[in-house]
RNA sequence: GUCCCCAUCGACUAGCGGUUAGGUCACCACUCUUUCAAGGUGGCGGCACGGGUUCGAAUCCCGUUGGGGACGCCA
């Protein structure tokens, strides 16, 4: 048995999608999965829709997601190039012997013509399908006009009859050739369009499994006729199911839905992001939701693949995000949230690998932890109400109480750290047979005007050094005070 | 419109003739707690519909409905 070896061939046209890149995982599992290779070819044979920068985000992605392809524009390898821009003469050669073997011909019809058909097709809601009007030129005529540098296209011949595909996940799929259009092959500009490209790289880079997504299924039958009419094996067909923003769209920029680059500068992790997506359209069958690549790689196979289209849900990915940032150990944390924190603090006396160790249990997404700690640089505004909580116990009356008993014990405290802090105040609790929750709640709130905080009161305190906390406890006694 | 594909809780899915239809997210309740999270416990919620086949259908077949995809000198 061969090697397994897929690719992923994107079009330099933007951003990395959600729907490509799991495409390329996918493609990187089933090679990787049975010890085969994977390679990267870029399709760029539309001059018009390049962006550039595209190519580059593309190897920053893959690189950053660690899906490490063994041939392709940068590394090399022995079937390149590897960029489809710089293989026309392949293609030419290729559509010529394909003309030979019957199955394909010149066509000198003009855009003009071509549109003008369209036209009267959709006027008459018909579907529109080449009229075979260049078909039965003969030959020495064709040669004639080609020398002449009359302009003209390649087309796919289709015989009469039908073709029965055979796909991985969708099994057998039977289509009529009166259906298929006799497309355009290579453009009348020299170079080829994505079904022809396609199949002749495919073909020459000994691809074994052709995955893509299901939006291509339809078209197979022909990529089928043209890899008969060189007698070429036909390689395995492993179409995807596409990845959906609500039950009617596909998930899409134009949506506005998020691209990897849109998702990462966001604040998720790629890992997570990696993991989610992996479960969109495949299962392990065993309930297992949480895989590093290296489990993904063991745990792949094709048989794990779901037909029916996936809804991309935002939810599930920060509940996995957070899942992941808390796993995170202390020091990956303290990078990946550095810029975060600092950006919510900019006085220097705050020890901030403290604050990220509070913040990092509850953190789903990181763009979330400025608005959470904010409070540390400065004391925000608050209502006085936020004294009284049901639940705690506390009034305006006992919070106002409690709260001097905390500046009375902390300002005794010599050395201000968390245990000492602890200490003082956890001695006056144990004495008044008052709930820790009680007495603590006030001092909570004077020191971050929130009703919700990451940590608790004396972690805060500890944070925010003793004459910051005196200073804003007394300024909550004064709200308390005050009528 | 024509052709192709798909169809289990709101979402992701397990199930491949006999299950009280299972898990995860979300939601709700309770619990734990120095707030909120996290954790723990429980709950809500589903086989699109109609015919067959069968002793027995979520599972097999047909139809209907719904949804998606394709129909470019785009990929």
């Amino acid at each position: 048995m061969p090697t397994v070896r897929t690719r992923f061939a994107p079009s330099p046209t933007g951003y990395m999608h959600i729907g490509n890149l799991r495409t390329a995982l996918y493609e990187y599992l089933i090679a990787r999965s049975q010890g085969g290779t994977f390679i990267l070819r870029i399709e760029d044979t539309d001059a018009e829709r390049f962006v550039e920068g595209s190519v580059a985000a593309i190897y920053k992605t893959l690189a950053m997601c660690g899906l490490r392809h063994d041939e392709g524009p940068d590394v090399g390898g022995p079937y390149g190039p590897y960029v489809q821009s710089q293989r026309k003469e392949i293609y030419l050669d290729h559509a010529r012997k394909l003309v030979a073997a019957g199955g394909a011909y010149y066509c000198f019809c003009s855009k003009e013509r071509i549109d003008g058909l369209r036209d009267a097709c959709e006027a008459r809601h018909e579907v529109f399908k080449y009229d075979g009007h260049c078909k039965e030129i003969p030959k020495d005529e064709v040669a004639a006009r080609i020398r002449n540098g009359e302009a003209c296209v390649v087309r796919q011949a289709i015989p009469a009859g039908s073709t029965t595909i055979h796909d991985e996940l969708f099994g057998d799929i039977t289509v009529d050739h009166g259906q298929l259009d006799e497309n355009v092959l290579l453009k009348s500009d020299g170079l080829p369009t994505y079904n022809f490209a396609n199949v002749v790289d495919d073909h020459l880079m000994r691809i074994t499994h052709v995955v893509r997504g299901s939006e291509y299924l339809s078209s197979a039958p022909k990529y089928d006729l043209l890899y008969r009419a060189f007698g070429w094996e036909i390689p395995s067909y492993v179409h995807l199911p596409l990845i959906m923003k609500d039950h009617s769209r596909k998930l899409s920029k134009r949506h506005g839905d998020p691209s990897f680059e849109d998702l990462i500068g966001a604040g998720f992790l790629k890992d997570a992001v990696l993991n989610y997506i992996l479960l969109l359209g495949w299962n392990p069958k065993d309930g297992r939701e949480f895989f590093t690549l290296d489990e993904m790689t063991r745990a792949f196979s094709i048989a794990g693949l779901n037909k029916s289209p996936a809804i991309f849900d935002l939810e599930k990915l920060k509940w996995m995000n957070g899942e992941y940032v808390r796993k995170l150990n202390v020091d990956s944390f303290n990078e990946l949230a550095r810029p975060y924190i600092k950006q919510a603090i900019k006085r220097n006396d705050i020890d901030l690998r403290k604050v990220a160790a509070l913040v990092q249990q509850r953190t789903l997404i990181l763009s979330d932890i400025p608005a959470r700690i904010d409070f540390i640089d400065a004391l925000p505004d608050y209502d006085r109400g936020l004294f009284v909580n049901k639940k705690a116990k506390t009034d305006l009356v006992n919070s106002r109480e409690f709260l001097k008993i905390c500046r009375e014990e902390l300002e005794k405290v010599g050395t201000w750290d968390h245990e000492a802090i602890q200490k003082a105040l956890f001695a006056v609790i144990e004495g008044k047979s008052v709930k820790a929750n009680t007495f603590l709640t006030p001092l909570r709130i004077a020191l971050s005007g929130r009703e919700v905080t990451p940590g608790g009161a004396t972690e805060l305190a500890e944070i925010l050094g003793k004459q910051e906390t005196l200073a804003r406890i007394q300024r909550g006694i004064g709200r308390l005070s005050s009528n």
